[in-house]
RNA sequence: GCGCCGGUAGCUCAGUCGGACAGAGCAUCGGAUUUCUAAUCCGAGGGGCGGGGGUUCGAAUCCCUCCCGGCGUGCCA
C-alpha cells in the first residue's frame, strides 16, 4: 500500500467514522497528499482544518493529535516517517526517512516495468470508445486529439487495474453515407467524361472523393454508370466508405492506435438490433407518433425536448442507432463506459443519457468526455477547417510533418476541458521547445550514462538488465546524499499520478508529470556526477538514475511515444 | 434566448474534492562547457487569477450576477 494511504488510514482511525457519513467521505476527508514545498515535508494534510469545521474544535488541537498517532505509529510505518510537524493554522506535515526513499529505489529496480501499476480498477471492465470518425473523409486533427486521448487513458486504466476494451463505432450508413455515394457517383461521371455531373452543394468536395472516383472508372469502367443512378450510389456509397475506413485504420495505425473492436452501425442494423430496439421502446410507451415521425420521450427525462427516432420518410434517424449501441455496451455487461466525443456533439449527451435512464439503465455508469477543439496553428496563424469543403488539416498530414510521437504528446498535453492550439512550427523545433525532445533527452541522457559506465569498465554489463543496473548491493544506497534522495523523492509520486489521471481521465497529468520529472534529472545531472571516483557512490547512483529511467521508459510507453537510447 | 466549455504573466497553459507566499514552458535580459551528450543547467524582470457581489478561519478554486471567446440548440451525423 502506498504511504500515503497507509497515513491517511491512521488518520481515519484516528478521527473516527464519526467524522464523516460514510468510509469513501472519510478517506476523502483524511485524504494525505504530497507537498508542494519541500519545507512542508514529504507528505501534509490538511483533514485538521477540515474537521475543525465539524467538530468545532481547534484545529490546532486536532492536528497535534493527529500528528501525534502518526508518530506513535513510527513501527507500524516502517520506520518511514522522520518527522511530523503541525504548522498554522493546523497543516500536519509529514517528512519521510532516508531509509524510505532508499527502499523505494531499489523498488523501482526490483519492480522495472511493474513499477507504478495498482489494482485500483478491480478488474471492472471498461469500454473506451473514441474518435469515432465517420468514413467519409480523412482523419483530422480534432480525430488525432481524440484517438491519442483515448489510447493513452486505455493505457493507463489498464495500468492501475481495469479490465479495458477500446472501440471504434463506425457510422457506415445513413445520411452521410448516402450523401458521400452522390458525390463519388458525380466525381465517378466525370472521371468518365460526363461534364455535367456535379457534387451536389451539401456532398463532399475534397479530393479524395475524386481519386476514389477516378479509380473506379478506370478499374470499374461503366459499370457504375449503367445501374440505375439510386443503384450506384447506394452501391458507391458503400464501397467509398469502405475504402476510406481502411484508409482510417491505416492512418490509427500509424499512429500507434489500434482498437480491440470496430463496430460497424451497418452490420449492427443488418442484424436487427436496431428494429428490435425501436419495437421495444415502443411497447414500453416511451414513444408517441407526431407529424408523421416517431418521437423518443426524452424530455421527461431531462433532455431539452423530445427527439426524433424514425423520420417522416420513414427513415431511422442516426439517432436512433446509437441509442441502441449505447445500449448494446450495458448488455454486453461493462460496468463503466466511457465515451470521448467533440465538442460539437456534446448537445448529443444529455439526449442519450435521457435515453439510456428511460430504458432503465445506470446513466452513471456512461461517462461522456467531450474534447474540445484543437487550432492548427502555422505561421502564427490559425488554420481554418471544415470537413465537407475539404479544406482540412488532416492527421495524417500533421504525423508526416511532425512526426507522430511529437503529435501524441502535444495531444495529450493540455487537458480536455481546454481548448488546444497546436502550433506545428513549434512541434518541429527539436530544441529545448519541444517538450518531448527534453523528456526523451532524459532517457538518452540516462542510457549514455550507462554506456559511458560500461565502457570505462566501471559497469560490468552483466549487472545491466533490460537496461537497468541491478549490480552491487542494496545497501550501497546509504552513499547517497541530500541531492540523490530529492531525485528519488519524484519517483514515488509516479503512482498517484497514475491513479489520478486515470480515474479523472485527465492523461494530462501524466505529461505534466513527465516533464517535472525530467526536469528534476536535468538539473540533477549538472549537479552531481554518476561516475565518479568513489566506488559506492557510482554503485549508488548508477542504481538511483537506473530507477529513474524506469519510470520515465514506462511513462513515455504508456504516452505511446518512443523512448529513445541515443539522441 | 437557452445549454456546454473556456477567460490565470507579452504568448501557450498547469494549479491535487477551497488550504500555507499564485506556478511552468516559450519570449525578454544576464550567466554556466578542461568533468557521464549544452536537444542541458542557473539567475532576473513580469500577473494577483475577465468585472462586481457573496459564503468561509481561508477562494484562482464554491454561490449569484454581468462581460468576452468557442461550440451546440436539425425529421444531418
Amino acid at each position: 500500500m502506498p504511504i500515503r494511504r497507509q497515513i491517511s488510514d491512521i488518520i481515519c482511525e484516528t478521527i473516527g467514522e464519526s467524522a464523516a457519513p460514510g468510509r469513501a467521505q472519510l478517506d476523502e476527508v483524511a485524504a494525505v497528499d504530497y507537498a508542494r514545498d519541500p519545507a512542508y515535508g514529504d507528505l501534509t494534510t490538511p483533514v485538521a482544518m477540515r474537521l475543525a469545521k465539524q467538530t468545532r474544535q481547534k484545529p490546532r488541537e486536532i492536528a497535534e493529535r493527529i500528528a501525534q498517532a502518526i508518530r506513535d505509529a513510527g513501527e507500524r510505518l516502517g520506520g518511514a516517517v522522520r518527522r511530523v510537524d503541525v504548522a498554522d493554522p493546523g497543516f500536519i506535515n509529514i517528512f519521510l526517512a532516508r531509509g524510505y526513499w532508499l527502499r523505494l529505489i531499489n523498488q523501482v529496480i526490483a519492480n522495472g516495468p511493474r513499477y507504478g501499476r495498482s489494482d485500483v480498477g478491480k478488474r471492472r471492465k471498461v469500454q473506451l470508445e473514441f474518435a469515432s470518425a465517420n468514413p467519409t473523409g480523412p482523419l483530422s486533427v480534432a480525430h488525432g486529439r481524440q484517438a491519442a486521448l483515448g489510447d493513452v487513458l486505455a493505457n493507463i486504466m489498464k495500468f492501475i487495474g481495469f479490465d479495458v476494451s477500446t472501440e471504434y463505432w463506425v457510422n457506415d450508413c445513413g445520411g452521410q453515407i448516402d450523401k458521400l455515394g452522390e458525390s463519388v457517383y458525380a466525381r465517378y461521371l466525370r472521371a468518365l467524361g460526363e461534364k455535367s455531373a456535379a457534387v451536389p452543394p451539401d456532398g463532399y468536395h475534397g479530393d479524395y472523393v475524386a481519386e476514389i472516383g477516378h479509380d473506379l472508372a478506370v478499374k470499374e469502367g461503366r459499370r457504375y454508370a449503367n445501374m440505375p443512378p439510386q443503384d450506384a450510389v447506394d452501391e458507391l456509397g458503400r464501397l467509398a466508405s469502405e475504402r476510406i475506413l481502411q484508409e482510417i485504420l491505416s492512418d490509427f495505425e500509424q499512429f500507434g492506435i489500434q482498437y480491440d473492436n470496430v463496430f460497424s452501425q451497418r452490420k449492427f442494423e443488418a442484424e436487427g438490433h436496431v428494429g428490435q430496439l425501436l419495437q421495444r421502446m415502443q411497447r414500453m410507451g416511451l414513444t408517441y407518433e407526431q407529424d408523421g415521425a416517431v418521437w423518443l420521450k426524452t424530455k421527461e427525462q431531462g433532455d431539452a425536448k423530445d427527439r426524433v427516432l424514425v423520420k417522416g420518410d420513414g427513415a431511422w434517424a442516426y439517432r436512433l442507432s446509437d441509442v441502441a449501441y449505447h445500449e448494446d455496451k450495458f448488455m454486453r455487461r461493462f460496468e463503466r463506459v466511457v465515451n470521448l466525443l467533440g465538442p460539437d456533439h456534446h448537445g448529443h449527451i444529455r439526449t442519450m443519457q435521457a435515453a439510456m435512464s428511460a430504458l432503465g439503465h445506470d446513466v452513471s455508469a456512461v461517462r461522456f468526455l467531450v474534447v474540445q477543439h484543437c487550432t492548427i496553428i502555422r505561421g502564427g496563424r490559425k488554420v481554418k477547417m471544415s470537413t465537407r469543403s475539404g479544406k482540412m488539416v488532416t492527421l495524417d498530414e500533421v504525423i508526416k510533418e511532425v512526426g507522430a510521437d511529437v503529435a501524441r504528446f502535444f495531444f495529450l498535453i493540455r487537458k480536455t476541458d481546454s481548448h488546444l492550439d497546436f502550433d506545428l512550427e513549434l512541434a518541429k523545433k527539436q530544441s529545448l521547445d519541444n517538450p518531448v525532445y527534453y523528456i526523451q533527452y532524459a532517457h538518452a541522457r540516462i542510457a549514455s550514462i550507462l554506456r559511458k559506465a560500461q565502457e570505462s569498465a566501471r559497469l560490468d554489463p552483466a549487472d545491466l538488465t533490460r537496461g537497468v543496473y541491478t549490480g552491487g548491493s542494496k545497501d550501497d544506497l546509504e552513499a547517497l546524499e541530500d541531492r540523490d534522495i530529492a531525485l528519488a523523492a519524484k519517483l514515488g509520486r509516479f503512482g498517484a499520478v497514475l491513479e489520478k489521471a486515470g480515474l479523472e481521465l485527465e492523461p494530462h497529468r501524466l505529461t505534466n508529470y513527465l516533464q517535472e520529472l525530467a526536469a528534476e534529472f536535468h538539473n540533477y545531472y549538472t549537479q552531481c556526477t554518476v561516475v565518479g571516483p568513489d566506488e559506492r557512490l557510482t554503485r549508488a547512483r548508477l542504481r538511483l538514475v537506473s530507477a529513474v529511467r524506469v519510470v520515465v521508459s514506462s511513462a513515455l510507453h504508456l504516452l505511446g511515444v518512443h523512448i529513445p537510447e541515443v539522441m
